[in-house]
This record gives C-alpha cells, structure tokens and sequence, in this order.
DNA sequence: ACAACATTCTATTATTCAATAGAATAATAA
DNA sequence: TTATTATTCTATTGAATAATAGAATGTTGT
C-alpha cells in the first residue's frame, strides 16, 4: 500500500490494536489469560458460536495476540506473551481514567470495590514476606491447578460457608480471582466479613501478578 | 445492547482498542506526543486533509485518548495522559515480538539499530548521575522548548556537522529524538561517529521518557 | 456588520468487519 | 473403511468505518 516504513509500521501496529477492537475478542483473551484452552472450551465459556469463536481465535492470531498447540482433535489458544495481560491492562487503566461509561458500569455493579479496600500487588508481597496472611484463590480447581499464587489456599465462592474451618483465624484474608472486575473476591470478602474474618480483595486477579513476573506455584489444588 | 456488566466493560475497552486501530490515528497519537498541536498542525504534518484529522481527533477524543483545548480560532489536541504513550510503547512490543512484518521493516529501514547499540533509559539515568555523558536531543526548537530531557543539549541532525565544537569533547555522547523509530537520531550518531566521537541511541525517545515519569526540563533551547 | 479563517458537522460512497450457515480437513474410534 | 468429532475455510449478508466534499458554526480583524 505505502512504503514510507514508518507508516508501514503504524499499519501493523494498528493491526494489532484491532484485534483488540471487539468486546468478544477481549473476552477471549480475559479466559485464555487465565489457561490455555481449546476451541470448545471458549466456545461453552462465551456466548458465541463455535464457527465465530474460531474465526476470532484466528484474527487474534494473525495479530500475534495468541498462539495456538494442536493436541488430537482439539487445537489449543494460550495467549503469546505475558505482555499481553499488560497491554489490556493499560487499555483497561485508560478507560477507568477518561471514560465515564467505565464509572457507570463499575459503580452500578461493582460498588462494593472500594468499600472492600483492594489491596496492590505491591502490598501483598510485603506482606507474604511477613508471612502474616491468608491468601485465598476462589477461583475453580481447574484454574487454580494451572496455576496460583505461591501458598494460596483454593476454596470457591460456593464451598466458602461451609469450609470457613479451613481458614486460620486471627490472620487477615487476601482474596483473589480472576481479574480487577471479577465478582467472585468481591462475594468471598463480602462473606468472609460477615463472618468476623478480617478480609480484603487484591485489586485485580491471577493473570496480571503472573503477567509483573511475581513468582507463581502450580499443581492440584492444595488441600 | 447487552446489560451483562462484564460484556460493557469489554465492550468499552473495545472502543478505546478501536480508536487505536487506524495507522493514521497511530501517526497523529504520536505527533501528540511530542507536544499538543492544533487540527491545522496536524494537518500540514501528517498527510491528511484538514477534515480527515478532524474526524480522527474527534474519534481520538470519544476513546478518552485526547484531550482539547480552545485557543482563539485553533483547537489544540494533546494526550489525555501519559498512559498513551505507554499504550502504545506496550502495542509496539507485542508487534515486535510476534509479527515477522514488524521485523522486516524494522531491519529493513532500521538495519543500524542493533549495531548503533541503544541504552536504554535506565542506563542513561545511571550515566547522568556519573555526570560524564553529553545529551544530545536532535528534535526542532520548539519540540525542545516543550520539554526534554535535563541538561540536553539541542541540536538538529541539519545544523550538527556545523556545530561539533559546541559538543564537549572527550565523553560519550547520547542522542534521542522522538521515539524508537525516529531516524533522526540515528542520523547524528552515524554523523558524531564518523567524525571521532563515541556516540549511541538511545533506544526509545522523548516521549517515552517523559511517560515513564523522569525528570523534564521545559523552556527555549539551551545555547 | 462583513470577510477571512479554523474547525466541526453532514451526506455520500467505497471498503472493511461481524455473524451465520454450510462445505472442507484432519484426527480419532469403531 | 466409515463414522464421529473438532476445527478451519468459504460465501453471504448486514453493519460499521474511512475518506471526500461541501455546508454550518464560531472566532477574529476590519
């Protein structure tokens, strides 16, 4: 088209921006950052039709986003790069910072998030140094298993009531899931205070402190 | 369209990828970024019609990417925040780690850049505190009076074979321009070199600089 | 008030993109 | 080999986007 390199180079890089370009692909990418996983899977974990999930796969591909590992029938997607999980990340900080449309949705549905004071990545480490917390992945085994943060105990949101034994009193719980607007923290802290615990939320999930390069453990679940 | 809070998110996210989905928008994000502009600035800099920027300003401006400013008959364009500019730089990674395309323009037009041998910034913070490098910033006057890095020194690629003798002899010498694709830079360290001196790149530019939070000095050239 | 200029808005057209359905591949199971 | 399953490919349709030209708005200078 034009071979003025530094246009060509805007060109791709603008290829790159739009697969990022549709809330379906986003979605996407949010469920792969947490494992790989086939067609099939992404097709049950989203609403979108088998054939149209292939096709997003395959322009997110194109676009160097993810990759994909053939294993029998099933082709596996797994994103390309932890740098991935940051690129979506700093789209994300854009938008809570210069969209009002952001505000809205996360007020409305998420308005417990900073009564619940979410703790940085930053303030948890320092305080697994200290060794004085309870981290707690509510997330399903299966994610848990692909992998964690270093000495999480794994209870889902659904087991919590009647596993509260599990959890060491006297110390504070760290609640993590999937990412910054996953509802399954908010819930297991909302029910962990109601229950006397001292409870907080990382302030988002699994893929962005394995995406900083925080060191992470994986494995069957760990009790 | 849907009122699953998750999918608006995604879907706003999605507006902001978009908004970055166009090679044009890319160009103009980046004259940005060197300093705010009017819609006529940007015209006569990029190779649009004056409407055209207008409309990509305008589509910039509803993604929470720029922000406007009305002085007189102009309407000056800037980046709502240095997050942009790390956007960007994060978009400009994934490219260049996965997509071949990126690679062959980049050795293509770029072919001295590994052999130029960039510093990055935080070497360049480490040679500033040591006190015995000589910064040398290639961009126009008035991208310098916007803001450089401190102590530089400013000097165009077209005055630099004439004006040698205001370089401090005997230290290295660093140059940047406008980003890890200007040529600009590249041009005075193959210039210095070829005359005696002991010259690199650094490896991205001003902006980035300025976005990653250290230190700007502000003001008309320094000579 | 009028003319000149910078910018935005509107309408139109060509291009690109998203979704769907159905055909083509490719691997496994019977 | 045939059947089955997972996936990709192709074609089609409707929707969104990009570029252009020209009208409308708003500001400055006379």
């Amino acid at each position: 088209m034009t071979d003025d390199p530094k246009r060509r180079l805007f060109n791709t890089f603008a290829t790159v921006a739009k697969a990022l370009g549709n809330g379906h692909r986003l979605e996407l990418l949010e469920l792969l950052a947490q494992d790989e996983r086939s067609v099939e899977a992404l097709t049950r974990l989203s609403r979108l039709t088998f054939g149209n999930v292939s096709q997003h796969l395959q322009q997110l591909r194109r676009a160097g986003l993810v990759d994909a590992r053939k294993d029998g029938k099933h082709v596996f997607y797994r994103l390309a790069d932890d740098e991935v999980v940051k690129l979506i990340a700093s789209l994300r900080r854009i938008a809570e910072r210069n969209l009002a449309e952001v505000d809205r949705v996360v007020s409305g549905y998420f308005r417990e998030r900073d009564s619940l004071e979410a703790l940085s990545r930053e303030e948890l480490v320092a305080r697994m140094q200290d060794g004085l917390v309870t981290i707690l992945d509510v997330r399903p085994p299966e994610e848990f298993a692909a992998g964690h943060v270093p000495g999480a105990l794994n209870i889902t949101v659904k087991e919590l009531g009647e596993r509260l034994g599990d959890i060491p009193a006297g110390q504070e719980v760290i609640a993590y899931c999937r990412g910054p607007y996953c509802v399954l923290s908010f819930e297991a802290v909302a029910l962990l205070r109601k229950r006397g615990f001292e409870a907080r939320r990382l302030d988002d999930g699994y893929p962005e402190w394995k995406a900083a390069g925080l060191p992470v453990e994986a494995g069957p679940a760990s009790d």
